[in-house]
DNA sequence: AAACAGGTAGACCGTTCTGTCTATTCTTGG
DNA sequence: CCAAGAATAGACAGAACGGTCTACCTGTTT
């Protein structure tokens, strides 16, 4: 008993970009994938940007439920979630179907910052960066927004570099830096 | 009296590659922007995806000369010069064609680790690692490894988002972090 | 002058891709 | 039981792309 042939759709779609890319997958390929007929996909979406745009905005959903709960299982108190952040992220980082931020390679596939995959990513940065200021803000930082910000880059940064090496190595340097400048906070001991 | 046709080509392409990606320029738009014929193209490069690593080792040789060179002409000291790194990458940041880092986009558009694209955006991010830890190492960090990778991850970050925001907040952000970094390692008064 | 190397223009081929259309089958509510 | 909506398979059109090929031109060297 299938959910519905478009969740089939954005869940097959999302996955799929993931892995190979946006424009590295054709139309064709979702369809056999999902096992859904072609004129099906054109009834509930317009056209492949548009599904490429709520698969990414379906991806955001699920990446911050999957990982803000994972961190906060992984921690008690505000200034040991903010480490865990990193913690979590060098799990993800080493597990095998790991490929880099997916809504990074939206931004790079469509560098127009008029387009709806640019805007996706945006929205799903700037999410992360008002997550982590949340936590910094419940850690008693004195500047959460400047903490936050500068924990945001380590996060997009060690991103970026897994993507590359493909280790974790980048996150556990992250999480490094990430507590001197916790202790220059005064959040850590 | 052109340079060279070869020359050409490889300039054209490097351009119309970092602003518009790689799968969205096709070979004839580059032929008629460089004004070379097809079979020239052909008799230089192997295929597209030659073209496409050649034209990316010819933008990663120009990029670290003029960087690393603004960098310099920057500040005096070695700890200054790792401070400058980042107002230089502000600036580059803020300037009109700035559509993010080229090597990562590369990367995004060629997600197997055994692509061309992806070693050389690779060998990219490893020589700007390496020239900041050298550059941790001659301001006299007591571990210029872990220095100089934390800094390659707020500079990865702030690269990755200004792409997004296109402003160069992310890089003054990382300026200020890395200042912190540098004053917990006590480089930094 | 003649041979040659390198470049040009543009037709051409096969493939791939998005999106449309038709005719048929399945499912489900009344 | 049957009518209506939804989904199916697959052909098809139109365009774009990478790459090949032929015929022609131009400047240099011997």
């Amino acid at each position: 008993m299938p959910a519905s042939r478009r969740q089939d759709l954005l869940e097959t779609a999302a996955r799929l970009f993931a892995e190979h890319g946006f424009q590295a997958v054709g139309i064709d390929r979702i369809l056999k994938e999902a096992g859904v007929a072609k004129m099906t996909l054109y009834k509930h979406f317009a056209s492949k940007d548009d599904l490429i745009r709520e698969a990414l905005q379906f991806s955001d959903q699920a990446w911050q439920h999957a990982f803000w709960s994972a961190v906060a299982d992984r921690a008690d108190t505000p200034a040991g979630r903010l480490l865990a952040v990193f913690d979590e992220l060098a799990a993800w980082h080493i597990s095998d179907d790991y490929r880099g931020c997916v809504f990074m390679h939206a931004a790079s596939e469509h560098l127009e910052t008029a387009s709806p995959a640019h805007s996706v990513a945006c929205d799903h940065h700037q999410a992360v960066r008002s997550k982590l200021i949340e936590m910094a803000d419940e850690a008693g930082a004195a500047d959460p927004e400047a903490l936050g910000a500068s924990l945001a880059l380590l996060f997009e940064g060690a991103n970026a570099c897994a993507q590359l090496c493909r280790t974790d190595n980048p996150a556990k340097q992250a999480r490094d830096a990430a507590a001197t400048l916790l202790r220059a906070a005064e959040l850590l001991v």
